[in-house]
DNA sequence: AACTGTAGGTCAAAGAAAGTCAAAGTCAAA
DNA sequence: TTTGACTTTGACTTTCTTTGACCTACAGTT
């Protein structure tokens, strides 16, 4: 087995635990025997965002590096929910996205009102019949940036 | 963790009973047991006006350091930057706004891309002499929300 | 006004960690 | 057996922190 990978399972393994794992690079490359950029090929190939994976670090004394299980009810939840809106929306249709995403805890009070302000009828002063289809476009290319 | 680390919380605790905090920088960085001058490196660091502080001092006999929260920045700034936008607004001019909130400290990741998105040329389909003015309208009212 | 002690300010060097990138190695599939 | 994807390695870079020598400002005395 690679080096790589058993540094990969051991990862896998601590987050089995604990939702977020910080380490220190040069420690753990001193636990495994391996150059410390070796870590950082771990984490590239196999904690990218798209394998759900959410990674930040700080250099200098005290330097670290943390890896966080991406939520992946939130993504899924706002996944099908843009998928189930079509072509039109109404305000109060988005009103009640809106207090679910709350009640669920989706997404934060001040999200949820930036959705809500940037898609109500006052603020989106064009003709009638274009109101509707343009609302669900900017409420569903927000939601895609929610996740 | 880092003394710097330890010194910040140690001054956030403090600041958590009185809005405003009187420290002598020798008799800290003794009770730290570090160099004087480390305490300048947190303030300068941690306690930014950017990051929501504004900080006094005084040198010689009786001198001091008093260090403030400021809660009303954002809002400040918020208020101000609704202020300077008129009727009609870019893309381009919105990036720049984002920018700058981001590299502030204004609001989250998260809350500029809801504030680009729903503002972006691809998603407002509507016809270009009513776009601008639609851009403008959505984006102050998105701002308005964030106060 | 000049002197002196007390405090805080500055800055650059040294130290501590993590990041990058390309060269070299491995190994299985074609 | 050649190719190409994946790994390993290490030299070099960037970022953040710690430290200390030296500078500046204020207050009370002479």
């Amino acid at each position: 087995m690679r080096i790589s990978d058993v540094i990969e399972e051991f990862i896998k393994d601590m987050l089995k635990t604990d939702e977020e794992l910080e380490i220190q690079r040069n420690e753990l490359a001193e636990h495994f025997n391996c150059v410390p950029s070796q870590i950082n090929y771990v984490i590239a190939t196999r904690f990218k965002p798209s394998q759900g994976y959410y990674v930040e670090s700080k250099r200098g004394g005290g330097g670290h590096i943390t890896i966080k299980k991406i939520n992946v009810t939130q993504s899924n939840y706002l996944m099908h929910t843009i998928n189930s809106i079509g072509d039109k929306l109404t305000a109060k249709e988005v009103d009640i996205f809106i207090s679910n995403f709350l009640s669920d805890d989706i997404v934060t009070e001040k999200e949820a009102k930036l959705l809500k302000v940037a898609t109500s009828d006052n603020v989106l002063t064009v003709p009638i019949e274009i109101k509707d289809s343009l609302r669900a476009k900017i409420f569903k290319n927000m939601l895609i940036n929610l996740i």
